[in-house]
DNA sequence: TCGCACTACTTGCCAGCGCAAGCAGTCTCG
DNA sequence: CGAGACTGCTTGCGCTGGCAAGTAGTGCGA
């Protein structure tokens, strides 16, 4: 942690000489803000799980898909559909989990093209810890700092827009 | 675009066996929906970014900050603070843009170690150009979604937590 | 003035990410 | 059945990111 104090976040970076009388500073703060806000905030959890559990946020994502699937196991395509990674990324995230016993890869028994990554005791335990502490982290860094009514808003907006951000991807 | 059809987003991800009683369902749809929400539009944006103006969005805000700058001109330090980047990362994008005519390097004349990245009159047009483009983009796919009274909320917010985030990466 | 700590930048290196190409298995239709 | 299209995964590659080490210049105290 530390070193990149980042963003000046006050004043924006607008040129402001175009069309763009309608961001208004309230455009910018959000806009901004949000972009800002995430960055510090994946930065710091992600070094957290990292230090505390070896694991990336991507890592522990599948790991808690896997946990949260049926019969603690799901195929990668369906693992990268759910995590909104591609293919091939979750391919070497499983590479490495698999290295840590935390998953295994075991074939499709309908498909011989499939592979099926299934949890370990091992995985679900860890699963289990990180995700306690994660979300923990998560509560005191972004719920905690909400203040009444705030909640109700972001949860509106942002369970709105990303259905709405993965349609738009799939079809333009 | 298309690929990454990402995300089932709906149901979380959620072991739920530990003491997670505290995530509602509203907490994991305003989470998880912003990290989604995140994801797929900074995708979106930069793609576009790309094929219009061949900038990455890296480069469009350090592009940004110069143009907004006293003489369109600014330390590679600066710059990576205001950026929220690493010095490095600033050094290797301002050799991409000055190999396009669009910034030039200049030593600076108080201090021979610092170096200035001055905007030239292309860089100022295309950034004037993609800044354009990029937040009429911008608010096409993200304030126009809004409904009355949340833009509000969400730049309180992400005001709020967007230095407050920087300061927690610096001081701990 | 010399030395030493510090600063500004560059560069080598590694992790995370996606795309494209490649390969094996499946499905469909003649 | 067999050819060709398609699917599911793996792997090579390039890009963006940061960190750490190296270099050059600054500035302060003895």
């Amino acid at each position: 942690m530390s070193k990149l104090p980042t963003a000046t976040t006050s004043c924006p970076y607008i040129v402001g000489d175009d069309g763009l009388a309608a961001w208004s500073e309230t455009h910018a703060e959000a806009w901004i803000g949000l972009l800002e806000t995430h960055k510090q905030l994946t930065r710091a959890l992600d070094a957290e799980l990292e230090t505390a559990h070896g694991l990336s946020l991507s890592g522990l994502e599948l790991l808690g898909r896997l946990a949260a699937a049926d019969a603690h196991h799901l195929r990668l395509s369906a693992l990268a559909h759910e995590a909104g990674l591609s293919l091939s990324r979750v391919s070497r995230i499983i590479d490495l989990l698999e290295a840590r016993r935390l998953v295994e890869r075991r074939p499709c028994p309908n498909d011989a093209r499939a592979v099926e990554a299934h949890l370990t005791e091992n995985g679900l335990n860890l699963a289990r810890e990180a995700q306690a502490t994660h979300f923990a982290s998560v509560q005191q860094r972004f719920f905690d700092q909400l203040e009444p009514g705030e909640l109700e808003v972001v949860a509106a907006v942002f369970g709105r827009l990303a259905p709405r951000a993965a349609a738009a991807c799939t079809t333009d």
